[in-house]
This record gives C-alpha cells, sequence and structure tokens, in this order.
DNA sequence: TGAGATATGTCAACAAGGCTGACATATCAT
DNA sequence: ATGATATGTCAGCCTTGTTGACATATCTCA
C-alpha cells in the first residue's frame, strides 16, 4: 500500500516535524490497551475449543446477518483458506450456519445460530464492560472523539467501508 | 447490511447495567484500527526477514536500554521459550546485544546496536505518520484524551507499571 | 559455607493461524 | 457456449505461540 505523507506546512528548515519524533507514547499504549482488550473473551473461548480467529468469524458473521465469504474475507483480510478452517467447525459446531444465495446462487450467506449469537453477545459484553470503565470518569464527549480517532487512523481507502459496516448506511 | 441488535430489557434492574448494551462501534473501530496499525511494518520487516515478533523485541529493547529478559517477558506476555527464538536471531543477526549484568551477574541486559536502533525508528515513524494523519484536524486535547482512554483500557493491575514504561517515572 | 531460590538457556513436541499454489465445482454474465 | 466469478479443498510451509523437562550460573540467607 502507497502511504499518502501527510503536508503538513510547518516546515522548519530541513527538518520534517512529523517523522522526526516519534509518538512512542501512542505506539506503546496502543500495543499494552490492545493486549489487554483482546485477552478477556480468550478464556471463554478456550472452554469452547475456540480461538480468536473463530472470534472474529463469530462477531462479524453476527452483527451482519447475510455476510458473504468474499465480505468476510475483506474485512478480515486474511486468505480463503484461512478463513475456511475456522469457519468450518463454526458450522460444524452449529455456531454459524452457510445458506446458498438467494439472488446470485453461487454466494454463501453467513448467519450465526441462536448458540452463535449467544456467545458472540457474550464476547461483545465482556469487552464492553472494559471499554465502559476505562470510558467512566472521562469527559463525555471522549467517546466520539476516541471513536473519530480510531476510524482516522485505517487505511483512508477502507475507512468509508469500515464507517458503513460500523455505523451502518449513512443517512447524510 | 442488516444489524442483529437484541432487544433487550434490564431483567434485573441495577445488576448489570454495565453489560447492557455492547459496545459494537469501539470494539469494532478498535480491530480495524490495529489491523491496520500493525501492518505498516511489516512490508520493511519483511526485508529484514523479520516478523511482527522481532519488531517488540527491537522496539521495547531500543527504547529501553539495558531492559533484562524478566522485565522483556512480563511486557510481551509471552514464555521465554518464544522469547528466546527470536530474540536469538536478533542478536545472531546484530540487532541486539547482550550483556552480563553488573549488579546481578544471572541477569542479561539487552541492548539495541545501532542497526537495531535504526531499523527500530523507522518503524516507529512509519507508524507515527499514521498516527499524527489521524490526528491532524482533530481538537488539540484529542492526544491526551485518546492517551487517557487507552492507558485505561489495559488491566488495572498493570497500567501503573505500562504507564512508568511509556512515560518514564513521574515526578509527582 | 551450604542449601535453596532465581535468572536464564535449551531441547523437543505440539497447536493456532497465517501463507502459497494448484485445482475443482457451480453459477453467472455476455 | 464461453469465460469470469464465488466458493471449496488438498497439500505443504512459516511464524509464533504453548507445555514440560532439564541444565547452568549466580545470588541470598540461615
Amino acid at each position: 500500500m502507497p502511504d499518502a505523507i501527510p503536508a503538513l506546512k510547518s516546515h522548519h528548515p530541513g527538518k520534517d516535524i512529523l517523522a522526526e519524533t516519534p509518538a512512542y507514547d501512542l505506539i506503546e499504549l496502543f500495543f499494552f490497551a490492545y493486549r489487554d482488550f483482546v485477552s478477556d473473551p480468550d478464556r471463554i473461548l478456550d472452554e469452547y475449543g475456540f480461538g480468536r480467529a473463530h472470534h472474529r468469524v463469530m462477531h462479524f458473521v453476527s452483527r451482519n446477518p447475510g455476510l458473504t465469504i468474499a465480505e468476510l474475507l475483506d474485512i478480515l483480510r486474511i486468505t480463503k483458506q484461512s478463513l475456511n478452517r475456522v469457519l468450518k467447525e463454526l458450522i460444524e459446531k452449529d455456531f454459524i450456519e452457510s445458506r446458498m444465495g438467494t439472488a446470485d446462487r453461487r454466494q454463501r450467506l453467513l448467519f450465526a445460530t441462536p448458540q452463535g449469537r449467544e456467545l458472540a453477545l457474550k464476547l461483545a459484553k465482556l469487552q464492553t464492560r472494559r471499554i465502559m470503565r476505562a470510558l467512566s470518569d472521562m469527559e463525555p464527549e471522549a467517546k466520539d472523539l476516541v471513536s473519530q480517532y480510531l476510524l482516522r487512523l485505517i487505511d483512508p481507502d477502507d475507512s468509508a467501508h469500515v464507517k458503513h459496516l460500523v455505523f451502518g448506511p449513512e443517512e447524510t
């Protein structure tokens, strides 16, 4: 992916301010926060014999009933072989159901079973608890600001897609 | 894209207010943001025959000269066997140097070589570019707010340690 | 001084979850 | 009818995590 270099105009002669001082704090906090954020569901997933890959698939399918394989691959950014391995297990264990597409019968439309929705919800609530604890006692505009920041961190090419996925069709 | 928001009204009022409504937006944005955030360094690491594990080790050693094995293990939360595999490669390829401890000669103190510091800095600048692009045009207090949020997302048991690692010894 | 405790290194085996390449099938679109 | 598309599958490989067992050097303390 080619990077779009943000042209910030503050030019002290010969020095590129942006590349100059690494934002070590945000880099490292992002690492630690993500490390703990994904660790919550792990214990529960273990009980089911699932891993993080299963979680991701279940989450997005549960949140987007009728999701196709191609769309899921685009979200996860993995190969179809990798996806297929975990997806097969989720279908066998009855957490996800795969139906033939109606408009295009080559497609497989994925749906979470009641069992799948229940587990996905359970894990989402766990992570929500951490998120809400972090937001508590912060300024009320914090949530929107963090949300905006995370969205802007995403590859610009993909941010519209993500925005649509996360927030649904925009009314504007 | 349909949604599957479970219509839930509290069965036991007051019991689990926190787990009530999943924060799907922040959960998913965090996933997408992290996905892209770690993807930047990957291309460069490839050229060196390194992976993400090497990056994490090099980063924290470069940032904390004299780091011990035990401290590094505590940061990364992996086993010493996993660490040793990548660490051995980094030492062989002269990106990291291991010296015997002075106070305690059982310890190994880790230092990045000039080559190691250079690569770590290169990768940090790459990630900083993304971080700064996201922050540009946002309110000036955004950075501190995001930083505060990420810190609060970390396990409370560990947040003091992380704070110290990231921001250095606090004067207050 | 001698007995643990501690810090690290190492061997071996295994598992999860990425990857590539090749090929098969069904279905759609022209 | 033909080529493109969506998916499935086999086979093998890589990275990076895991557990368990054991070795060595060094420190600490009774």
